[in-house]
This record gives C-alpha cells, structure tokens and sequence, in this order.
RNA sequence: GCCGGGGUGGCGAAACGGCAGACGCGGGGGACUUAAAAUCCCAGGCCGGCAACGGCGUGCGGGUUCGAAUCCCGCCCCCGGCACCA
C-alpha cells in the first residue's frame, strides 16, 4: 500500500503469525517480572484507605482442581480492582494444614503426615503462581506450624478462663472411620453420617472438651450490618433455631419433672405426658407393675441406632410408666409415659402432650387410645392452627395470641413456669481422637485434676517421630515421651491430654493471623488489626455456611470479650461460589471420568483464557457446567484484542473521523459499566461489556476510522479496565502502548458522564403499550416536538386507525406511549 | 412440612417498571484461499409471508399500571438447607 490508505478502506488489524498473542512466553516473562520486583506485597505504611481482600484458604491436598481456580480468580480480580481504585489492598493466602487426610496417607504409606502436607503445599503453591494471583507471600499461615497453633492453644486457655471452654461427659457422636468424635455440625443429613468421610455415626458416651457457643446463641442470630447471602444468614438461624416458649413443672408424688412448650395456649389440652427413654426421672417414678415393659422398651431404644429409629418416624411407640403427674392447672392426673419421640437432646427431654393440636401426640394418644380433648374451635383433630379456645377454664372464648400471654402470665405468677428461649444450637464438641491436629494444653495430674498448661510452656508440640498404627489408633496414646509430664502446679507425676482440636478451631481465626505471621508475643498484632480489621469481603464456597462461617464468628465474639479486639463480626460482606461441573452437568469426579484438570488448561489457553472463561460461564454464586466449545470464544477474545492492540500502537497520528465521538462514548459506556459490575461481583457481564467495546472498535475500524491518538486513548483505558482479569496480557498490552510502570498500579479509568451523553437519540413510540415506530430526536428534545414526531409517523398513524388519543406518556429520551380512547 | 434460591431462544446467559433475548457458544449464509485452518462480514425467539409486515412470546392463572420478565395475590415445577426441635 502506498502511503495513506484509501481514504474509504476499511483498516483492520490482520491475523498473521508475528501477531498471534503468545501466552505461555508473556506469562511466564510477567510473573518473573512481578516477582522480582516484589509488586504484590502489602504495602507497610498506611498511605490510602485499607481493603482486606480474604478468600477461604486451601487444605492442601495435593492439586487444585477447577473449582479452586472458580473460587480464587474472583478474589484476586477484586483485589486488584480494589488497589487500582485507590485502596491500600491486603490479600493474604494460607493453607489450612491440619487434618485427617494426611494421617491417613501416613497409615497407608509410612510419609509422615508432615511431609505429605509441606510437599503438597509446595505443589500448590506453585500452581497458586501459575494463575497470576497477587497473593502477598510474606504473610503465608501454615497452621501445622507450631507457630501458628501454639496461639490455638493460647485461645483454649483464655477460653478456658473465661468458662467458654469446659470438659463434659456427654453422649457425643463418633465416626468409627475416622475414628473420632465429630462436633454436631459435622454430622449430616437424615442418616447421621460423618462430614468428611459420609460413614453414618454411632453414638457414645464419652468426656470430652467444648467451646460453648450457646452463649453466643442469640448474638450470632443478629447479622446487622452484614452484607451476606441471604442463604447463609438463613442457614445459620435454622440452625441455632430459636424457639420462645414456657417452662413449668409438673408434679409426680414428691418428684417433679420440667417441660417445655411453644404452644402454652393448649395447656388445658394436655391430657399426657411423655420423658424420654433416657430421662433421669424414669427410674424413680416407674411402678413396679410397669417396670419390666419400662426397662424393655429402654434397652430396646438404646439398642436402636438413630436411623432405625428414624425409619420408625411413623410408628410412634412408647410405654407407660405407671405414674400420674398433677396438671398444673385443673390439678387433675395426667399419665405419664415414654416414648423415643421425645428427644433427650433438647429442651428438657419431656413435654406436655396435647393430642388435640399437635400431629405427633395425636399420632401416640390414637395408637395408645389416651384421650383426645379439644381446647381450639374448629377444623377436624388434630388442628395446629391457631383459634378461639374453648374447655379452656377461664380462658375460654381467647384467641390463642391472648391465652398465650394470659397462661404465661398465670403461671409465672403462681411461680409454676416461666417464659424462656430454647435453642437447636449446641456447645461446639472441639476434641478429636487424632494426631495431626493441635494438642489440648492441658495435663491431668492425680492430685491436682486437670491442670492447664502454663502460657509459658506453649507450644504443646506434636512429637515428630511419632508411630502411625494400622489400626488408627492416634500415636499419641502410645508415645510416653509425649503422654508423661509433670504437673505444672504440684511438680508431680502428670499425663498430657492426648486429644487433639477441631481443625475449625484453626480456621476460626487464621484471618488475624495473617496480620503478623511471625509474632512470637501474640496471636496478631493489635496495632495491624486496627489498621485492617474487619475483613471487607471474604469468599468461599457455601459448604461452609454453617460450619466455619459460625464457628469464626463466635471466635470473633469470643475475642472481643476477652478484649482482643473492638468488633463483633469478623467479615462484613460475603459473596459465595457455585460449583463448576463436568461437560456433563454432572458434579465432576474421577469415577465419572468429567474431571477437567487446570493445569493441562493453563498449558493450553494460558490463565488468563481459564480466568476470563470461568468468569464469563454466569454468574458467580451460581456455577455451571463447563464447555470446552465456550473457552474457544474467550481465546477468540483474546487474540482480537491482542490484535487490536498492536493495531492502535500501529496507527499513526490524530486523523479525525466522524466516528470519533461515538467510539469516545463507547470507551466511557464500557468503564461506567466494568466498574459497576466489579462492585457487584457480577464477572460475567463485566466482561461482556468489554466484548461489546472491542467490537465497537472493530467496526470504527471497518468504518474506516484512523484516528490513532483516539484508538490509543481507548486501548490504554480497555487495557487497564480488563487488567484485573487478565494480569499478563493486560501488562504486556500496558507495556506496548508505551505505559509507565505496571498497568497494576495504575488508577482506575473513570467514566466522564459528559462523554456519555448522545447527541442523538432513539425514541420508541408505542400504541396502547405495543412498539409501533421508533424516531431518532436530538437528546432532551422538548416534549410536544417529540409528540409531533410520533403523531407524524405514518405506521404510528396506521396503528391509531383515526381513533381518539385519550392520553399520552412520555418519558424524556426513551419512549411516547400513545393511548386510545 | 418449614426456610432460602431459581424457572427467559437450540445452549450459557442479559435486561433502573419503559425497544425482551445484550455478550458468548452452536448451527446457517457469504468473503478471502487451489483447498482447508485461521480471520472478517451478514442474518439469527416462535408462527405465517418472497418481502414489507402481522400475530404470539420470559413456568401457569389472576391483579396493579399508560406500560410488567421485573411489583402484588394464588398455584406448578426444579435446586439447596433443615426436619419427631415439643
């Protein structure tokens, strides 16, 4: 071509091979160079407002597989958006070294469970560099270290202090797999079956030590001024299920037994009573006609696992025990029996049952033919609904809100009962019968009982050479040099607590550590913690809705009692991934053979292609399947705007188009939107917006726009605005435009409202709310000119059909609605 | 049963109460090429029609409104959590 183009001819940038964007070159270059210039370490002095960016660290298991790339791209994208809008960013990572898995790969192939975890993490780290994350390093947790759960300990003895840690004998649930006790949380679904490893738990008897959460119980009911998933908030208060209700007693000879009821309005409907099989009073009240049918049906219930007497939800049996107790009201007998369907795990382990307005009693007394009295008007037995009461004394013709209040009050009055709150929450169970994990700081010595190790003695350290047994059994039962101590208090013969903590325990509060990893005089640094505390947005996936996210903020709680630190809830808003499946839809696993491996993408596309396609599947919290056609679309993406690139570095001088002002607006239509759906996590549409601007520019190019200068301008911006996505190609981009510096520490374009503005606009003009025509007016054409237009429209007019308009909406710059009478 | 979230083209999905289907995938047509790949362009909800155009369309039935995917009421279905919780 000789010099100018053709005035006319369409420009665009041409595929060859010096112009094929080379990601497995580019990336590698630009880590090393992020590296070397230590570009993501957290900045020490406080220069501009803080962000602290947390993502739920990894257990190292060996490999990331794609969900880890689905779950770190969005933190990471967000924390560099954060530091390019101004923000001093704190983005720490951290592995969560604790666990079971790797004790199992020390019982089945001698590695010793630290090995197995320092090697893994290893590996992972390295893949946590291939993404092109901005982790900063420098604050890595790994909390098998001894210097991280030696501060695990520290909180166990403060809590200990405090009364939020105690030992109890309790019935607790045991997973004979993993061979311990597991917290309540841990047990799930119907079949009671084992979090981690899905074997049905048994039940045993055992004293083992707790955290006690229900102190928090209301507290942690309270989510203000938390921005978190609707889902999450609403899991949690199931799970600490508050219920109000009365207490009262009931009165059996000289012995009395307490009950409780949310429906204290029925009270004149109870014609029954029922413990459960384990309540303590069972013995001393049963009669010796009853006894035997008693002491059966006991031994068979405790016989009975939990799913089989789930199995038997329907049939609901129990036996009577022989004893009446006095109602406490009409002062008439009432039976009292048991039954396996009165749960000695929450409330009282008894109740009052009104079989007239409630399905289970009603169930039992029509089995048992106990009398079923009716105490609310209307509708067939048994009627749970609330009504008028009738048999009801002197309550009779009360609606049942005003019963409720007015029998409460009676009875808190004759000091019978009282109104109270009853909770699902349990104490959290923190023990486990395992070796790699936190040792318990505790010794119990013969004369002084259990002694809590000194602060000056910690860390209980694990003993490294330690001997993993086929059976399971944790090593630490069997190691004197670990298991002999002295006491602390006496001097005497001492022998350590052998069980090990929760790994929750660890999680509850790696995100203060991350603030001074190192610390050797406390768990963080308070000064640090002031600086960047609470956590601003943290992700992770929702499997943890309950278990971690509650069990963080009760430690939150917890420490902000102990006066650590001056807030109650330790992340502010929370954002959840979904899940990636295979190609299949299907959850991806091995056995199914969808499995897609992140390591083997990345030497295909590069990250930045797994990053922007992960992101462009949907919407975060909703995950979806992958397609390996789609990928293809985000490397097209990828090359046209490599291309483009080079095209406007290319491109000489200002040469002005017609199209100029319209591909300025586009420029500024893509930053107004990038920007505001990064604020909202909404990935998939910020990169569609970004689409929508490398195809603007394509066809000002088609057009035949030259102006270099402009395509300069608008590249620079695009190169910043897709930076926290695709952190290589954006640099390498940054750097072929003639940018200063890393396109990292660049500020954040801003969209200039003026420049968004049209000279021109669309008007859509309906007949009776249906799209008739549309007219193009100058932008805040005054109203009765654009009414003029739409009346002058021939298909407008065709649509009327010479009938009157009655009424005419118009909305400024968008739309004339013409109603006909 | 209770709680939470959903239901929009062939597919993934967009849409302050104001042009439904942006952006992408797939399929279709075309340009370039000896050919293919790559790239670029065009069309693209469904039905009818050569077309202009018309009708119908956001799970179903009502309602509010000049105007509803969006708000309200009543259902149906799907996903997730909890579930003998007194």
């Amino acid at each position: 071509m000789l010099g100018e183009e053709g005035a006319a001819m369409a420009v665009r940038p041409v595929e060859t091979a010096e112009s094929r964007y080379d990601f497995a070159e580019i990336e590698r270059k630009w880590q090393a160079a992020w590296a070397a210039a230590d570009l993501y370490r957290t900045p020490a002095a406080e220069q501009r407002p803080k962000y602290y960016m947390l993502t739920m660290y990894p257990y190292p298991s060996g490999d990331f597989h794609v969900g880890h790339w689905y779950a770190m791209t969005p933190p990471d994208v967000y924390a560099r958006y954060m530091r390019m809008r101004g923000h001093d960013v704190l983005f720490p990572i951290g592995f969560d070294a604790f666990g079971l898995p790797a004790e199992n790969a020390a019982i089945k192939r001698g590695i010793h469970p630290r090995t197995w975890t320092m090697d893994n993490i290893a590996r992972m780290r390295a893949q946590l560099r291939t993404m092109g994350t901005m982790f900063d390093w420098e604050r890595e947790v790994v909390t098998c270290d001894p210097e991280y759960y030696r501060w695990n300990q520290w909180f166990f003895l403060r809590f200990l202090e405090k009364g939020l840690a105690y030992k109890k004998h309790a019935p607790v649930d045991w997973c004979p797999s993993c061979q311990t006790t597991l917290a309540r949380e841990q047990v799930v679904g119907e079949e009671r079956r084992c979090e981690r490893c899905d074997t049905p738990v048994i039940r045993k008897d055992l004293d083992q030590w707790f955290f006690r959460i229900t102190a928090y119980a209301d507290e942690l009911l309270s989510f203000h001024g938390l921005d978190w998933p609707e889902r999450v908030k609403a899991m949690q208060t199931n799970w600490i299920g508050r219920s109000e209700g009365t207490a009262f007693a009931f009165e059996v000879g000289q012995e009395r037994f307490e009950v409780f009821t949310t429906r204290i309005d029925t009270l004149y409907g109870c014609s029954f009573a029922v413990l459960a099989p384990e309540h303590p009073l069972v013995e001393r009240i049963t009669t010796p006609e009853q006894r035997d049918a008693v002491a059966a049906y006991i031994g068979q219930a405790s016989r009975e696992s939990d799913t089989e007497r789930l199995s038997t939800a329907r049939q609901r049996t129990g036996v009577f025990t022989g004893a009446h107790a006095k109602h406490p009201l009409t002062g008439q007998p009432i039976p009292v029996w048991i039954a396996d369907y009165v749960l000695m795990s929450y409330g009282t382990g008894a109740i009052m049952a009104v079989p007239g307005h409630d399905e289970r009693d009603f169930d039992f007394a029509t089995r048992y033919g106990l009398p079923i009295p009716r105490v609310i008007e209307g509708g067939d037995l048994p009627h749970t609904g609330a009504g008028t009461l009738v048999n009801s004394g002197p309550y009779d013709g009360m609606t049942s809100a005003d019963a409720w209040n007015a029998i409460a009050d009676a009875l808190e009055k004759g000091g019978i009962g009282r109104r109270t709150v009853q909770y699902r929450l349990r104490d959290w169970l923190i023990s486990r019968q395992r070796y790699w994990g936190t040792p318990i700081p505790v010794v119990y010595c013969d004369a002084c009982g259990i002694v809590p190790v000194p602060d000056s003695d910690l860390p209980v350290v694990l003993p490294p050479d330690a001997e993993f047994r086929p059976t399971g059994e944790s090593p630490l039962l069997h190691d004197p040099s670990f298991l002999n101590t002295t006491c602390p208090k006496c001097g005497g013969p001492a022998r350590r607590e052998t069980d090990t903590m929760d790994t929750f325990v660890d999680s509850s509060w790696y995100m203060y550590r991350y603030l001074s990893p190192h610390d050797g005089a406390a768990p963080f640094d308070p000064a640090a913690a002031a600086r960047w505390l609470p956590v601003d947005t943290y992700t992770g996936g929702i499997e943890h809705a309950i278990l971690h996210l509650m069990y963080m903020r009760f430690f939150t709680k917890a420490m902000r009692d102990l006066g650590l630190v001056a807030f109650g809830e330790p992340a502010l808003r929370l954002r959840n991934q979904g899940i990636i499946l295979g190609e299949n839809s299907e959850k991806m696993s091995k056995s199914r053979g969808n499995v897609v491996n992140p390591d083997d993408l990345v030497a295909r596309y590069g990250a930045d292609v797994v990053r922007l396609y992960l992101m462009f599947i949907g919407p975060w919290d909703q995950g979806g399947p992958w397609n390996s056609r789609g990928i293809e679309g985000i490397v097209r993406f990828q090359q046209r705007l490599w291309r483009t690139c080079l095209d406007a570095a290319a491109t000489g001088g200002g040469r002005d188009h017609p199209g100029d002002p319209s591909l300025r607006r586009a420029l500024h239509q893509a930053i107004a939107r990038v920007t505001a759906d990064l604020d909202r996590f909404a990935f998939n549409t910020a990169i569609s917006a970004m689409m929508t601007l490398l195809n603007e520019v394509g066809a000002y190019r088609e057009a035949g726009g030259g102006n270099g200068d402009l395509l300069r301008e608008v590249m620079r911006a695009f190169t910043r605005l897709i930076a926290p996505l695709a952190p290589h190609q954006a640099e390498e981009m940054w750097q072929r435009l003639g940018g200063a510096g890393s396109v990292h520490v660049q500020a954040w374009p801003e969209a200039d409202a003026a420049l968004l503005r049209q000279e021109r606009v669309t008007i859509v003009v309906q007949v009776n709310g249906k799209v008739r025509d549309r007219l193009e007016v100058d932008a805040d054409a005054p109203e009765d000119e654009v009414r003029a237009a739409a009346l002058a429209s021939a298909k407008v007019q065709a649509a009327i059909g010479g009938r009157a308009v009655a009424k005419l909406v118009a909305v400024p710059n968008r739309l004339v609605n013409l109603v006909l009478g």
